[in-house]
DNA sequence: CGCTTGCTACTTGTACACAAGTACGCTAGG
DNA sequence: CCTAGCGTACTTGTGTACAAGTAGCAAGCG
């Protein structure tokens, strides 16, 4: 009877309390079916996850440290619309990271983790093939996290984690456009960057990363052309302007 | 009658109760008030800071989220001990950060910013020929925010300073010790890096701002041979490993 | 003497009641 | 018809009681 707008759930009953009604709203915010600007009622959330109202706010201020919500005292809360300024920023600092990481990453890679991600690589192909571009994802983060552990630092991971979604949103909104991505030639940067780093060859490594990642930079302003709605606070509800009185007259 | 052990604070009423909580722990953990490895009773803290054990808890549950607690649950908190490996990730993101902000500032600077950066740290001189390194500290800071402003990225700031803390609390811990860190040399290089970006040189800059930073990296090493117990667990108290009974048996 | 077992005093996790403050609609008056 | 003012129904913030689980100790058994 609980989980009705939140489908899809894998595992809903590991960890606290909390820690399950923050993945699950964590998780409506980044597929959009928590819409961006619309409004979040904690007692609404109470009925639909079926926890008590503590751990519902303690995932929310998780969130709004995230910058994924935005919590008006006595007012209300809401789903942080999507932001052109907030995309570039994050987009910067997942790039310098991994392009740091790609570089460190020539230096240290042994034959053996370079035959390890050419195997990763190889299942990328074959997600690809069949379409299933859920499996691609996973295994692309998969793939740039085990980069950040060749280069030494596996929990610089955590840093782009923060970051990231800020840019897995944009791509959520080109999902139910008919603009579809071409994948191929993500997976082909992959082992082109291998064989780079395979060469030792720090400098070439980290440009390739920077144009890996780069390549998502135009969604921002193509999805705020096509859907300009989800760049602002629907109108009548709450936002960070006050709406009526000033206070304290 | 409150505040007693955490002092030294400025401006303790603003914000909620759950913001003075944040800050007033964050900040005895970030100078080795409350000493790496030691336990953090929320009772304790509730007669210590004046408030509830909700906004303690929203507290300590962002100082986790942020590496710098460990709460085990149904067992106890503790302040997070200090770690090498976590330093040098730290120290790694921070450095690829400010020089990916370095190259960037350097092609977007203007002159007019040249001169207000001369002005700070003129203001930085200043500090550190009357020895008040507290506010060195704080310029140094407002001058990188600065940069990433000029840079058109001001919030890779909130990256920077999430693993910024671990770092500072290797600072704190030389404070103790009478191994004066010479603030001279830092405050030239700064000036050093204007001149640079004013040149619209950002390799150099880059180049200059990751000399800068990784001048810090062999602290850990110092302070970890001169105080090694701020690294681990006190023997008997509550730590990452199960000390009696496994589980479910 | 060594081990098991139960008790006790803690810990954090959750639920709920209440406090403080805001937005919106109704109503009365001009 | 328009506007000022008030009241109601919401919102989030806080305090507190209780639930679930752990560590340590002490008594009792083999």
């Amino acid at each position: 009877m609980t989980f009705s707008a939140l489908s899809l759930v894998r595992a809903d009953d590991v960890g606290s309390a909390a820690e399950r009604a923050y993945k699950l709203i964590r998780q409506a915010i980044l597929d959009l079916t928590f819409l961006p600007g619309s409004t979040l009622s904690e007692t609404a959330l109470v009925e639909q996850i079926g926890v008590s109202r503590t751990p519902i706010r303690q995932a929310l201020q998780r969130l709004e440290h995230e910058q994924l919500v935005r919590i008006f005292p006595q007012r209300g809360t809401t789903v942080a619309p999507l932001d052109i300024a907030g995309f570039r920023e994050a987009l910067f600092t997942r790039v310098a990271l991994e392009v740091a990481v790609a570089a460190e990453a020539a230096r240290r890679i042994t034959p053996q983790q370079c035959e390890e991600l050419a195997l990763e690589v190889q299942a990328q192909e074959r997600a690809v093939a069949q379409g299933d571009d859920e499996a691609f994802f996973r295994l692309n983060e998969v793939f740039h996290r085990r980069l950040m552990a060749i280069a030494g630092v596996p929990n610089v991971w955590s840093a782009v984690d923060a970051v990231k979604v800020h840019l897995d949103r944009f791509r959520a909104g080109h999902l139910g456009l008919n603009d579809h991505y071409p994948l191929e030639p993500v997976v082909e940067e992959h082992a082109a960057l291998i064989e780079t780093l395979a060469r030792g060859d720090g400098d070439a490594a980290a440009g390739q990363m920077r144009a890996h990642i780069d390549k998502v930079a135009p969604r921002a302003e193509l999805l705020h052309a096509q859907r300009p709605e989800l760049f602002t606070w629907p109108a009548g509800l709450i936002g960070p302007t006050r709406l009526r009185s000033l206070p304290n007259r």
